[in-house]
Parts: structure tokens; sequence; C-alpha cells
DNA sequence: TCGATACTCTATGTATACAATTTGTATAAG
DNA sequence: CTTATACAAATTGTATACATAGAGTATCGA
């Protein structure tokens, strides 16, 4: 257990409810908790008000707290809105950055080819936000970084699949992924800012079309639906 | 003192913060806030975490809360951003509003004519600012609606001034911000994305005219140089 | 057997007491 | 006179005990 319990327990709970530990909708109780972080309920409290005002956590009167849920609809708005805000993020990211943040945003990319290589699903996922996270900071725009941050919270969840790619094809895809990531960083440090955009649109039609077969996967083997044919017609 | 004082409390600090009543960058002090509201310091905390989720505070480790401040470096991002979020928000607020959503949005802006016509600068610029995060309810966009708010945030405190005119030509500035308003309303209720659009941007000249008649004044009357010069040459 | 009401139990909300950190001040040394 | 250090005061952080609201359950009546 680190000496600042409270940092960590915000950020453990944060990485759970990115990489879908704690389930969307999930409801949190808070003398569980308590135990797990060993704090007290006191400040537990506080660091759920602090997630709730972040957008990862809901809170009710006298009803505790519950992990943002992703419905249908604001799914809907998630793949209407995220190339506006992400294209807008990096090209005053190309703008703003500093050399240092570039060094770490290099940094975060290692750790993430890493985490890839060694087949560590979350914290591959957990890496990928921290890089698009850093991008936002990069921006240096609190205003659209609001925005960005509530993207990614649900872009992660959503794309928690993508990095355990299970065919040929989805490995691919994550290659490229990589590729896109290493040309991204090489265009915000030479602030070429069209050219970041156009990666960011790229990157993100790769990450669509990933998470659009997660909500709408391949339909059953047919023969099971012939089976349940066979039943009906009995 | 309301029943439900702790939803009381945090209600008042963010208009309080919102009219400037409260400076930016103001530390709070948690003994003196619990015994005007009369609560303990217990919720009061909560309600500050929260408020530094929503960004209308900053919190830092054993040093307490202050009111977020308002940066030259922020300011300039802030104009940058302005009409892409608000232009944004108000063509889904288009699409998505409900018939009694507008209706709320005509009651806002009755109270808003009301406090304007009473001299109640303070009451005007809450209003104004209610008016403008309906639309940001209406396009019901919780990603955008996170960065709105923020700018929101700022907006409302930067034009605070714009309610209290002074000058023939700040009253008549002030009448046509109403009549786009009221333009705003029938657009939105008509859900002519394109025309909600362009008042949108119009009501945005119009209100940075103003917010940078604040950031930069006047000069000083030319005789008060004169004889600052005059004292200078003995 | 179904429904309603009252009661109990669990979980959330609040207050207060205590611990720890920071800041201001005073004193002493250079 | 300046600077450093130690002590004191104030403010923030945490834990625990208590109050209160909701949910579940059991019992009574129809």
């Amino acid at each position: 257990m680190p000496k600042k319990s409270k940092a960590h327990c915000a950020a453990d709970l944060r990485a759970r409810i990115l990489s879908l530990d704690i389930a969307p909708g999930t409801a949190l109780d808070e003398v569980s908790l308590t135990e797990e972080y060993g704090i007290s309920r006191t400040p537990l409290r506080e660091v759920l008000h602090r997630l709730a005002g972040d957008g990862f956590v809901q809170l009710e009167e006298n009803r505790g707290a519950k992990v943002a849920s992703m419905d249908l609809a604001t799914m809907r708005v998630f793949f209407q809105t995220a190339p506006l805000v992400y294209s807008s993020i990096v090209r005053q990211a190309c703008e703003n950055r500093t050399s240092w943040q570039v060094a770490e945003l290099r940094e975060i990319q290692r750790a993430f080819v890493d985490a890839r290589r060694a087949h560590d699903t979350q914290d591959a996922a957990l890496l990928n936000h921290d890089f698009h996270e850093l991008i936002g900071v990069m921006a240096q725009n609190p205003y659209l970084q609001a925005s960005l941050q509530r993207m990614l919270i649900d872009h992660t969840r959503l794309s928690q699949t993508f990095f355990a790619p299970q065919s040929e094809a989805d490995e691919a895809r994550v290659e490229k992924a990589i590729e896109q990531h290493e040309a991204m960083i090489l265009a915000i440090e030479a602030q070429e800012a069209s050219v970041a955009v156009d990666l960011t649109l790229q990157h993100w039609d790769l990450s669509r079309d990933e998470m659009e077969k997660y909500v709408r996967p391949d339909p059953l083997p047919l023969d099971v639906v012939s089976l349940k044919e066979r039943r009906d017609a009995v």
C-alpha cells in the first residue's frame, strides 16, 4: 500500500474504470472501498466527488456512486464528436508542445509498445490513454481538454478489446496504430499541424472500425442458428 | 437557510464565483465557509472537491482551495476556442432540443430581460449564463458540454461588466444581444441549424468586442497625462 | 394468494475530535 | 543587517461516532 493512499485510491479507481475492471453502471460500495484502500470513508468520499466532477462516476443523493454508464445514445454522440475534438486538440498540441513533453510522449509510446509485445492488454489500453491524454495537455487548452478527457474515458473503455487481437487482421491493425503513433510524435515535434491532423483522423478511422466491430460483433455461426430453427420447427 | 444546505452551498459558491463576488485566485477558507453556510467541514470539502472537478476551483494538497484563476494565456485560448464550441453546441441543440426545453429557454429569457430592465447586473449575467447552459443541455452532447461549461465559467466572469452598461452605445449593444437571444430561440425551435449557427457567431462577436473593451479599457484622459509630464519636467 | 403497511437493516450523510502539514514569527548566529 | 533555524499558531487531512434516509422483509388483513 503506497504512502499517499488517497492519491493511490483515486488513480486506481480511474484505472479500474477505464479498463472495464469495474463495469459501467456498477454501484460502488463505500465501506468495501475503504477496506480495500485502507482509508476511511471521509477521504474516499472526497475522491468519489472529484471523480464525479471528472465524469468517471455519477453520484445520486442518498444512493451512492456508480460508474459512469455507456448508453447507446451517448455512443452515437461519441462517434459524431470525436473527430472534431481530436483534430482540434492535436492542432493546438503542434503549436504549443514543449520539447520536454515530446520526450515524455516518446517514453509513453515506448512503454505502450512494450506492454503490447508482452500481451498486457490492460496496460496497453491505459498507456494508449496516457498517450492521447498527454497530447491534450500539450494543446494547453483547458476547455477542449475537458471534452477530450471525457471522450477518452469512453474511448478507452470501448477499445478495451482492441489491444487483445484475435485474428491476423486484428494484429495488423494494432501494428498500424503503433506506426501512426510514431508518425504523430514526429509531426507534433516538427509542429506540422496539417500532417498531425491527417494522421489523427486516420488513427480515429482505424479505432472507430475496431470499436464498431466490438459493438456489432460477427453473427453467431450459422449451424447454431439452423439448430435453433430445427428445434422451433418441432 | 434552505433545508438542503449542502446543495445550497454548492449553488451559492458557483453563483458567487461566476459573478466575481469571489475574485479569481481567492483562497477559500474552510472554517469561514462552514460558519457561513451552517454545515460542517466534511460536506463542505465534498462540495469543494466537486467544484474542483467542474473547474470552478483549484485544489492543492495541504494548501486548500482557491477560485479558478483567469490568466492571460488561458484567455487567449478562450477567444480562440469559443466560436468552435459555441457553434457546434448550438447546431446539435437544433437537432436534439425538446419543445419542453424551448419553453424553458423562453422562461429564462423572460427573466433575463426582467433583470436587465431592473438594472440587476448580477442576476442578468447569471441568467445569461443559464440561457447558454441550457442550450448546452439541449445539444445532448456530454463531451462538448464539458467544454461549454468551462467556457461559460470564464465567459460569465469576463462579461460581468457587459450588463452594467455605462454609455448609450453600451445600452444599444445589450439590446442587440437580447434580440439575438430571441432570434436564437426561434431558430432552435424551428431546428434551422445554419441560422442558429450564424446568430451564435454574431452573438459571440458582440460579446467578444465587449470583453476586449473590458480587458483593454479606454486610456486615461489626456490631461492627466499632461499633468504628469509637467510634474516630471520640474 | 395477493397486497399493503410497518418495521428492521443496510448504506449514505454529517458532525466532531484528533493528527499532520504548512506558514508565520522570533531569536540567535554570521 | 541578513539569514537560518526552531518553535508556535493556524489550516488542512483523517478517522470515528452518530444521524438519517431507502430498500428489503415480514406480518397482518382482505
